[in-house]
DNA sequence: TATGAATGAGGGTTCATTCAT
DNA sequence: CATGAATGAACCCTCATTCAT
């Protein structure tokens, strides 16, 4: 942990610019200057550059703190006995993330080199939810990405709804399916 | 309809930004410079300028020029004698449209001043297909516009999984529902 | 000549950020900033980057203007009946060109992009006066070059010492040379 | 000397620093950074700072080191019989000193408050041997040391042949001289 | 003293917008 | 009207210098 290694005012300033970061991400998308950020953050433009040379990078390590919880999370539900409801569960697990953090959403679930934990960790539970039965079959990673992605588009209300219609959507069932065609 | 009184070339230099814009847009994304459009479009930046003063009012009148369409299309599903048909219909036109134009997919179905038409039609066949117990009855149109949007994500790949996961998932049903809370 | 299609005003401003650029590259070097360039031709920098896209692309230019002249008289001089006294009269003018724009002289001899022209001239009237036996055999291009690269760091007096010193030096004699080592 | 006053290891963290110095300037030129220097001594960046506040300061240490062993040579050669030879011998102890370090080679004969007592004997070697007959009464300090420093510029290959061509132009000779005028 | 984190002016460059031609 | 040159604010990033630890 070279964290561990920084001075304490230095640590801290970091984690309030990662902080800063992650808020103005999340509220006002990418696309806010690494001045403003440095602003809000209350220090100079050379300290968030110190700490994340390149906007890349600052992008990144707020990518990297979100993931971790989802990380651990994906983690103890792959160990649990019930596939489906571990499925299921940590979908609701990343639109709430995603939804909290609207300006990373797209990458949270993506193959950036910060989420790819995330992906693959999803794309197992989704593997192993299908091998029970629990989701329908023709359902590709790419496509829960995507829907998940959407949820966490929802503004001014509940998430609950948009995920109960995600996940009943991915039920498998027995039931004759309907022509959707247009 | 201010067009009307424009010269001839000056209505063939508004259509050809108008195409052209929508084009990069949708496989650029809004990023692209208005230089840039202007370039590809054969005309003068100043040209660009005066029909759509910012970039913005060009954003607009993109997203006006797809929604014709899509208007079109609502109207006449309005007239159907089957609202659930004619809501999952347009739930798939609307996600072809925002996929084609993945840049404007999110102004698509919002509040924009130039997708407001789009909406208030697609608020209006939901209801319906609500009334008539096509649809579960606990989602709203926000709910909806986010899955949408979600689906208009999905790269590399067919939508129609993806449209029918959302559709299975709006669907009514008297199963009981299980339990998705994380 | 892109030039010629340029429009008068435009011309004017691009050959004035030219004479700009060179005045202030050959008093104050390289290191001068665009902004502070464009400030002294009493433009915006957007001007600047309009007709040299980047600062090298200025620098390069600049040096091209340069060269220009010493081309035209190298392949004149070329000509000649006399190829030690072509040479000798080069050497001069490209001292003189040097010193006129002393924070260029370096790339002036060099083989960079721009001045690749003067070099091959260069090299060539060095080889046929040595052919005649009017410059000693042992020097190089770019033994010669160093030395111009010299005089034209002479300032505050005239260059006619300096140069004379350096001819006298490469001209070919019969003496028994002394011995100059440390 | 404030030296003296320094401890011991200030003395020696001030010593590394300036050897570093050196070593990049004459390597890599003036653009260094200070951090890049700070790092390859294994000091702080305000360990630099504190022996040398301004990086122009750093500069002008490393220059008097260099010119230290150079004005002891020059003192020998000063006491010698033979001017002509002091003068030539010293000329090419400059060379080899300002090729070495090509970064600072500019300073070396100049007037900078760091090299002027170099220039000082240099100008005295000269002025001696003007005065036997063994170097053209023409030239004058300002002339030589241009030269000089075109020597130092020499790359890629031996010195001596620049060297020999700058001695021999120097050399005062009762040949009449042929006319170099362009 | 030594450290290196913090600073912020200034670097080169881009681009939406304006306006003379 | 069309043009595209001009504008200048804003972008991200670097680095000499300062100062709290």
């Amino acid at each position: 942990m070279a964290e561990r290694l920084l001075r304490a005012d230095a640590r801290r300033n970091r984690a309030r610019v990662l902080e800063v970061a992650a808020h103005v991400f999340a509220t006002e998308g990418l696309s806010v200057s690494v001045h403003e950020i440095a602003r809000r953050a209350g220090v100079g433009t050379g300290t968030v550059s110190r700490h994340f040379p390149t906007k890349d990078d600052l992008v990144t390590a707020v990518l990297l703190t979100l993931t971790a919880d989802l990380v651990a999370e994906a983690d103890a539900l792959a160990a649990t006995e019930d596939p489906g409801g571990a499925f299921f569960a940590f979908l609701g697990s990343l639109v709430r993330a995603g939804a909290a953090h609207r300006g990373l959403a797209r990458e949270l679930t993506g193959a950036g080199a910060a989420a790819g934990a995330v992906e693959v960790r999803a794309r197992a539970l989704l593997v192993r939810a299908q091998e029970v039965g629990a989701v329908r079959p023709d359902v590709c990673y790419a496509d829960v990405a995507a829907l998940v992605t959407g949820c966490t588009t929802r503004e001014g209300g509940p998430l609950e709804t948009v995920v109960g219609v995600l996940c009943d959507g991915l039920r498998h069932t027995t039931r004759p399916r309907e022509d959707n065609s247009a």
